[in-house]
DNA sequence: AGGGGCGAAATTTTT
DNA sequence: TTTCGCCCCT
């Protein structure tokens, strides 16, 4: 392959310092639209072929198994391309097909096949492959590599069982799915129930740390992780062993991530973990052949209620970077040209994104024209809204031949706001999808036969074990199952070891022991073939052999055949794997099922119009973008109202919600909604009070402004009450360096200030509790002189 | 062992 | 209003 650097011609100068940035650490701050995955993709060429850095020493990790399925495809094209002008001196478009496949596969071969590009949970779970053995549980707990990966409703199971069975807690105050959120927080944080319970000491959080302790213990007896773990354990193993460390710090030297507003605590000792090799932060400074370059937008921060916490991205600056200040900064890029959205949209989402105050001070300029006006639409009710939405996605189908129905999106913020739409839809015989709603891996019949295939691979995994059991019925009934449940807690031994004795089978379960001993016997059979027979050829079989499918056919209702077909998905997505997949493994299958999710296989070329959650959109771009239901308590939901900086989320998703948007983009709220069966009358969203007037044509006026009960003011009050003398404007004077003392953490010193003017943030280093980004303006900041 | 019926709850959810 | 989960009855 020869050194090029034609393809770097195509960026911008930003993007192109971004790319051609080597050794070291580099934030870039990547706008909506502004070409980040290209800058990422042409980075990991550029460190290929004008570095030779080895593939085998990038890391490149993002949040969506979509985001690192395209990057690995953009990045194979790539090299393809350069390599079909070296050898024809030809684009690759222009080589005939075998040709160009040829190129594909010889790069594939040589280069992307040695590329780490995964989610998180997909290269730790391929780390924990490797290492999990070495892994020191402080309890003495210890997992094998055929560990099963729990999904969320396998843990939830798991968490109520603890709650209501174990402690004996009343499930009422001590809400599982609340519990299990608790627990997944802390691991989220790096944190043991011990750090648990000493961070809430009072009842609820020494209850909480002993559920987590009791999961873990479970999680440990069936030799399981959660997705929490897969994450946490590398952490703590990273931690604890030196030479485990050393190896994956130097594997991977150059390391990229994607999204990095998104990223969890752990994650974030993970990312440092390998770049410094557990040196600490401030004493770590060689760089030579290494670099961690993170790509994010604080502005499009939007799950911190799944612990993602943009302070990280805020902070990279002060714990990888050179601290300098916005203009001086070497690891600092931003991205600001959007090249997907009208001038217009672009100018109502930095207006509306400017209320935030916890930000990084960004503006997308536009490389494209004006485009036309944003319409805000005013419904009497949810159904006039989706009759307007549905009436100008059928005329403006009609009137312009280049709009096809997949150019239309829809987007609200609660899955439950889909209804209405779909009904005028249907009624009009406008082909759509609903993205986002039940995993294929979700349903029934599918983790039914997943669980038979986990209990295979993995002889520890009771829970599959007893969730296939009696799948189909074989006679083995609660009465039975308890028993042997009271067995396996007074052995002290997995469930499996019981199964597998067929004389402890037949005293335990009486009249139901033929059926247990016909499923362990399937189980036994299976796993001994583990190890020879393919993954597809063991599914095929086991589903004649247990009888799954014969009693689904017996069913013989519709509902049944649909569950047949859905098995039949799964053999082919095995059958797919073993052919794309170097490692071919039911093992390998397994984790990648878990992983899963539904936007994976969410069809682009199904040419039908797109309703999703504005969470689902992030990522995604339109044509047209609808912007539904923009009501105060629906969104903003009523949850955020009383908290700033769970309105800051909201808005940002608002924020998200216009900048999927390309050419057109429509909003729309209702007077009134059916809300849980009654009418309730509504009132105009926060949002539309913060539109630019100009830039927005309404059918009956933009709503009247909210009042925020809390006090979190717009950009614009503010700058008048800036004006004012003395009301504040010494305020704006930080300094890195102050002394300052907070009302709650009391004294620390300002170290950054982010922002400018009246949008100024200050990060603050408390002694006790760490960094905090803080808006002055929200809370009092005492000086001390 | 499984279905019917009643009561309580009802954001967002990359993995 | 709808959906889910639990309990009780057969």
């Amino acid at each position: 392959m020869t050194a090029s650097t034609d393809f770097l011609a195509k960026l911008n100068p930003s993007q192109r310092a971004a790319v051609e940035h080597f050794c070291g650490p580099l934030l870039v701050v990547a706008g909506a639209g502004s070409g980040k995955t290209r800058a990422l993709t042409f980075r990991i060429a550029n460190l290929v072929l004008n570095h030779r850095v080895d593939p085998e020493n990038i890391l490149a990790v993002t949040f969506t198994n979509k985001a690192a399925k395209e990057m690995k495809e953009r990045i194979e094209v790539l090299f393809a391309e350069q390599e079909a002008q070296a050898k024809h001196g030809k684009s690759l478009s222009a080589l005939p097909e075998y040709e160009q496949t040829k190129l594909r596969s010889h790069v594939y071969k040589n280069v992307t096949k040695y590329l780490w590009i995964g989610t998180f949970h997909a290269l730790c779970s391929r780390i924990l492959r490797f290492d999990i053995e070495k892994y020191q549980h402080p309890d003495g707990y210890t997992w094998k590599k055929t560990f099963s990966i729990f999904d969320e409703s396998d843990a939830q199971t798991l968490v109520k069982t603890i709650v209501t069975k174990d402690l004996n807690l009343d499930d009422k105050k001590f809400n599982p799915r609340s519990v299990r959120y608790a627990i997944s927080n802390a691991k989220n944080q790096n944190f043991t129930p011990a750090d648990l319970e000493k961070e809430q000491p009072n009842y609820r959080g020494r209850m909480i740390a002993d559920v987590y302790r009791h999961y873990e213990k479970a999680l440990a007896a069936n030799n399981s992780l959660d997705f929490d773990d897969l994450i946490m354990i590398p952490v703590k193993l990273f931690q604890q062993n030196e030479s485990v460390l050393g190896y994956w710090h130097n594997r991977f030297r150059h390391i990229l991530v994607d999204e990095y507003q998104d990223t969890n605590r752990t994650q974030y000792d993970l990312i440092r973990l390998l770049t410094t090799n557990g040196e600490d932060m401030a004493k770590f400074n060689d760089w030579r052949n290494r670099s961690t370059f993170v790509v994010g937008d604080a502005d499009q921060s939007i799950y911190s209620f799944r612990a993602a916490d943009f302070t990280i991205l805020m902070n990279f600056q002060d714990d990888f970077g050179d601290g300098l200040p916005d203009d001086d900064t070497r690891t600092m890029v931003k991205l600001e040209e959007n090249y997907r959205s009208t001038s217009n949209i672009l100018h109502v989402a930095n207006y509306i994104i400017e209320n935030n105050t916890e930000r990084i001070e960004k503006v997308l300029r536009a490389t494209r024209g004006e485009g036309e006006t944003i319409f805000c639409y005013k419904a009497d009710d949810e159904i006039h809204e989706a009759d307007f939405v549905v009436g100008q996605i059928r005329s403006l189908e009609y009137q312009n031949p280049e709009l096809k129905w997949g150019d239309f999106a829809i987007l609200y913020r609660t899955n439950a706001q889909s209804r209405s739409f779909e009904e005028i839809l249907t009624r009009y015989s406008v082909p759509y999808q609903v993205v986002g709603g039940l995993r294929f891996y979700d349903r029934r019949e599918i983790k039914d036969v997943l669980a038979y295939l986990r209990a295979i691979a993995n002889p520890d995994d009771t829970v599959s074990l007893k969730r296939v059991i009696n799948v189909p019925r074989r006679g083995v009934g609660k009465g039975t199952l308890d028993k042997l449940d009271q067995a396996t807690q007074t052995l002290g031994c997995p469930l499996w070891e019981i199964l597998s004795d067929e004389g402890s089978v037949k005293t335990l379960a009486g009249r139901s022991s033929k059926g247990v001993l016909e499923f362990a016997g399937i189980i036994k059979k299976y796993r001994e073939r583990l190890d020879n027979a393919k993954g597809s050829e063991i599914i095929q079989e086991l589903l004649e052999d247990s009888g799954y499918i014969e009693a689904l056919k017996a069913e013989g209702t519709e509902e049944a055949d649909d569950r047949i077909g859905n098995v039949q998905e799964l053999y082919n997505a095995v059958l797919q794997f073993e052919e794309e997949n170097d490692d071919p493994s039911l093992l390998a299958f397994l984790a990648n099922a878990s992983l899963a999710s539904d936007l994976d296989n969410m069809e682009e070329g199904n040419n039908r119009v797109s309703l999703m959650t504005l969470h689902s959109s992030k990522g995604l771009e339109f044509p047209v973008v609808f912007l539904v239901g923009l009501e105060q308590g629906l969104f903003p939901n009523f949850r955020s109202l009383e908290d700033p900086a769970a309105t800051e989320e909201e808005r940002r998703l608002c924020y998200v919600g216009i900048t999927r948007a390309k050419e057109r983009l429509f909003i729309s709220y209702a007077r009134e909604r059916r809300l849980y069966g009654h009418r309730e009358p509504a009132s105009p969203s926060l949002f539309l009070g913060e539109l630019p007037v100009d830039y927005v044509t309404t059918n009956s006026g933009l709503g009247m402004p909210q009042r925020m009960t809390t006090p979190i003011r717009d950009a614009r009050s503010e700058r008048e009450e800036a004006a004012k003398p003395g009301s504040g404007a010494h305020e704006f004077d930080w300094n890195a360096g102050d002394v300052v003392v907070h009302p709650s953490y009391g004294a620390g010193e300002v170290t950054h200030i982010f922002g400018a003017g009246n949008k100024i943030c200050l990060a603050v280093k408390f002694p006790n509790q760490g960094r905090k980004i803080i808006d002055p303006k929200l809370t009092k900041l005492q000086r001390a002189e």
